[in-house]
DNA sequence: CTGAAAGCGCTTACAG
DNA sequence: CTGAAAGCGCTTACAG
């Protein structure tokens, strides 16, 4: 990066005159009380001087310690993702770790390419957000022992630590919401079927709604909102209520409605799930179920983390909880 | 990561009879050539069979490449930034690089602190999204040879590759269409003048609408936009349309002409600057303009290869178009 | 308290 | 075409 070699430990040995395992001690705080107290602050000085910058990958390959994860999501420009990550981000860095983040649009090949890449780049573990209920890759990693957790979705492979947000309890609050206004035609948007989130939610919509309405979604994407809200009016015309399976399902409910010539929250109220950002600025302000994201992403740092520093220790469950927030696209039955 | 130590290219070499300099030769497709068909292909079976995964350290530190980078951002959680980040991820992926991201949240002893993580991770280059015009950190960075190059930003240093949108174009094209409503009363809420963006955007704003109202918003948020909007109509209340220095202030600029009991478009017509995702959902949909931010990211990360391959090469500024995006924001003036 | 030596897992000029 | 050796920049048990 620079023309004349950037200076290594030996060069910081040789200017302070001592060899370069007493300046390695000297340089780092929890071999620094090794060395004389008058010698190490010479060598602190001449690594100053040199603009010396330890090399992160020589020690990585000395100790087998590289302070890196590697993070896999689906795709960072999902609305959902930028604040998990930012909270892995965060409770990392407080950690002295760098996370190594991938996207794999959910492609099952693109990630095993990823995952084997971040594996040779000898990260020290993985934080999952593309974990489907089932999924080989993962459970191929569990009997080769790497170190993993999940956020937001779950894996359904025992003993692997996961932060999720309490969805059972999200969907009962949203389904008490809409009755509350008067509702009785409820319908149910699920998410895909192979994800925890969609799974989980569903039961809790069936379990609060029994034998209402429901249509699976291909994606937690707009355009799979679209398509689902299209098959629901068609059969179910006399729906009021919806409750999505995500904010994005939502979005697209929303355009259907509005291409049916019908208003939201006028003649169907609608209920997301996530509370992305700027959800407060939709047309209209979307009444949804706030997720934690920022928190989920740092908790499940903070639990790989201690994953590391005790291979042994219990695989903890972290269930979040999840609170309605209502806006004005619910409103009482007409 | 595993209890059993993951194999080395020796215990490949070895279950393959052969010296490990020959298998090293032999999984690397660059020297693949170098060694006879039927031993390569030995080796390459006793590999698989083994699950070797080769260090991606160890070859860094022999090689001194790392096919890393470091990414400089503000904030992944500002929806500026994911497309930028995914831009930059795509093209450096196929490229065989990885890119190490961090948030400085515009704090400079924490740009400097992270930059200096990074380097000591011995990326091999930097994409820099949190140039300023005048930029210590990247000041002392040309002086010490460092490769980067800034995007969406740039910085007033010769020699330094860019890659940005066409700002005054973008700037223009608004005032043009708030001018074809009938707009003589146009007010800009400009950006923070320490930042190219802001400066250029305001530069072409006076050029196109010589002696109108200015108010500079302390920062690229939501609340400055409020604020700043909150003296724009204290002192020039007749204001009947706005150019925001970008989308977030224009959100702020909405909800004060909201609060003034007022409304958008019918009393004040909006232009926001970016094109944020969902800004097409917000209410009222956003007139602003379009900046390709995937692309952008894209080519800053080519920008950057290049240099990295032929760090002699002559430093290119990439001009990206802007085009005005019209929704509902906007509209003729009363 | 400090030094000398070994070794982490690779790659690559140098021999043969 | 293949092997033996050196070395990338560190850390750390082992001596002294």
């Amino acid at each position: 990066m620079t023309h004349d070699r950037a200076p290594t430990l030996d060069d910081v040995a040789r200017a302070a005159g001592v060899h370069k395992a007493t300046a390695s001690r000297a340089l780092n705080p929890a071999t620094r009380d090794q060395v004389r107290a008058e010698t190490a602050r010479r060598i602190t000085v001449a690594a100053r001087r040199l603009g010396y910058v330890p090399n992160t990958i020589a020690r990585g390959l000395r100790t087998s310690r590289t302070a890196a994860v590697g993070v896999l999501i689906p795709d960072l420009t999902n609305p959902l993702f930028p604040p998990i990550v930012r909270g892995i981000q965060d409770r990392l860095e407080q950690n002295g770790y760098t996370a190594l983040l991938v996207n794999t649009d959910g492609d099952e090949a693109r990630e095993r390419a990823e995952f084997a890449a971040l594996r040779s780049r000898r990260v020290e573990g993985f934080i999952v957000a593309t974990a489907r209920r089932r999924h080989p890759l993962l459970t191929e990693a569990v009997r080769e022992q790497i170190s993993f957790v999940t956020v937001n979705r779950s894996v359904e492979l025992p003993g692997v630590p996961a932060v999720v947000g309490d969805d059972a309890d999200g969907v009962t609050q949203a389904v008490a919401h809409l009755r509350s206004l008067g509702h009785t035609r409820i319908a149910h948007l699920a998410g895909p079927q192979d994800l925890s989130t969609g799974a989980v939610r569903l039961r809790a919509f069936q379990h609060a709604a029994p034998s209402s309405p429901v249509v699976e979604c291909a994606a937690y994407t707009e355009a799979a909102g679209r398509t689902a809200a299209g098959h629901l009016f068609e059969h179910f015309a006399d729906t009021t209520a919806i409750v999505a399976g995500n904010d994005l399902i939502a979005l697209g409910a929303l355009a259907v409605i509005c291409a049916r010539g019908r208003s939201c929250p006028r003649d169907v109220s609608v209920v997301g799930y996530n509370d992305m950002p700027f959800a407060d600025r939709f047309r209209p302000p979307l009444t949804t179920v706030h997720v934690p994201h920022h928190e989920m992403g740092a908790q499940g740092a903070q639990l790989l983390l201690e994953r590391l520093r005790d291979p042994g220790s219990p695989a903890r469950t972290v269930l979040l909880p999840a609170r309605l927030t209502v806006r004005g696209s619910t409103a009482p039955v007409r």
